[in-house]
DNA sequence: GAAGTTATGTGAATAATATCACATAACTGT
DNA sequence: ACAGTTATGTGATATTATTCACATAACTTC
């Protein structure tokens, strides 16, 4: 691939671009500029094409870039081409709805694992079919079903425990809703999704702005 | 309140010390070192200092902050004292979850409004005692509960129609779940929460390391 | 096939953000 | 009240990220 260090925002804005582009595919454009799919991407034309740049040349002088082409490419470069499997920790409101969410299938990820803790749901099945299981149970059944990244959606309370339990089990990416920081060794990637902390912005800006 | 310009990253922050400092508050921690924040938000001390020095001294020098008191001033700065009042609109697994949880209200957010385009919906009640509004009585129903911030969990394809009926009926805070950019003028404050954007990030590091 | 047009790729310039390092101020104990 | 200790507040420095600006390459037209 590429040795440079490529920024962090770098890759979060691959994946917007991903979204745009593959919009663009369904609706048959076939080229596309860095400067029109930057305005629906809302970002800057140059910062595209640096984006791009740590990985290649994507595009053509004069012309812009193939759509199919350059979506494929960014798959590639995020190591989307591949099949990756989810493990739901944490059934509640958001998790059970989370699962449902056909986004994540869309995008290629596929639940093959869920816990809970709550004896009333272990056991009973999900309405896609999936088994719920016992979060004690976690290790052995994410080896068993080659689960790749864990989500946790569980109270703030449970989230290091799960985490450390997810660990355990080999497993090296996390997306955490629960609004606390979890500590995981350097080996395993988290990322962390707090909409709480999108509101507060919101509010500090209108508090500021009006 | 403040006259330099803040950088966003640091309102962002501080909407994390505020929770952090919320748990420390429950386990009657009442002085704590910016080294200690600092840890259990997984930033670098200098860093809180900073950010918090944007807006002030809040600290007491060789002792630390008072944790009550810095928790004021945080929710002083991010206008948080006051009440906001939340528009749901798209009420799908993801949105009739987020009503539902509990980290909205426990945040002094309230949802006042609910909004959807399915006839089966419409003129039923949430849970919590809401009632569903057509999507095409976003303007007059806002106006009338005072709503300060719309939530949109629609599909992507009515994500920017909401947002024009939002920002008609003069709301400019949005909180976007949809997986677009949604055009907005100036005066409305729009904050993106993506999770597959997260999730293609943990894919992009799992494959470069291993 | 040469001139004109367009949009990429990229070094240089700028801006934003994070970290260091230490002087400063408040407590503690003698 | 003074010396010792601790942790803040902040100027200086380092790092990272974004934008500009233009040379370059591919297509188009005459």
């Amino acid at each position: 691939m590429k040795f440079a260090k490529i920024p962090m925002a770098t890759i979060t804005r691959l994946s917007v671009y991903m979204r745009t582009l593959q919009d663009l595919l369904e609706d048959d454009v076939d080229v596309i500029s860095s400067e029109r799919l930057a305005r629906l991407c809302g970002v800057n034309p140059a910062q595209i094409r640096k984006d791009l740049a740590y990985f290649g040349e994507f595009g053509v002088r004069g012309v812009g870039y193939r759509v199919g082409d350059l979506l494929g490419q960014i798959k590639d470069i995020l190591g989307l081409t591949r099949r990756w499997n989810l493990a739901m920790v944490g059934l509640g409101n958001l998790g059970s709805a989370l699962v449902r969410h056909a986004n994540f299938l869309k995008h290629g990820y596929t639940f093959t694992a869920a816990f809970d803790v709550d004896p009333q749901k272990v056991g009973k099945r999900l309405p896609n079919g999936l088994l719920i299981n016992h979060v004690n149970e976690i290790e052995e059944v994410v080896k068993d079903r080659d689960v790749n990244v864990g989500i946790i959606t569980t109270p703030a309370s449970a989230a290091q425990s799960v985490a450390n339990q997810l660990v355990l089990a080999g497993i090296n990416g996390i997306l955490n809703f629960a609004p606390v920081q979890i500590q995981v060794p350097d080996c395993c990637h988290v990322e962390n999704v707090d909409f709480t902390i999108s509101l507060d912005t919101i509010a500090y800006h209108l508090s500021v702005s009006g």
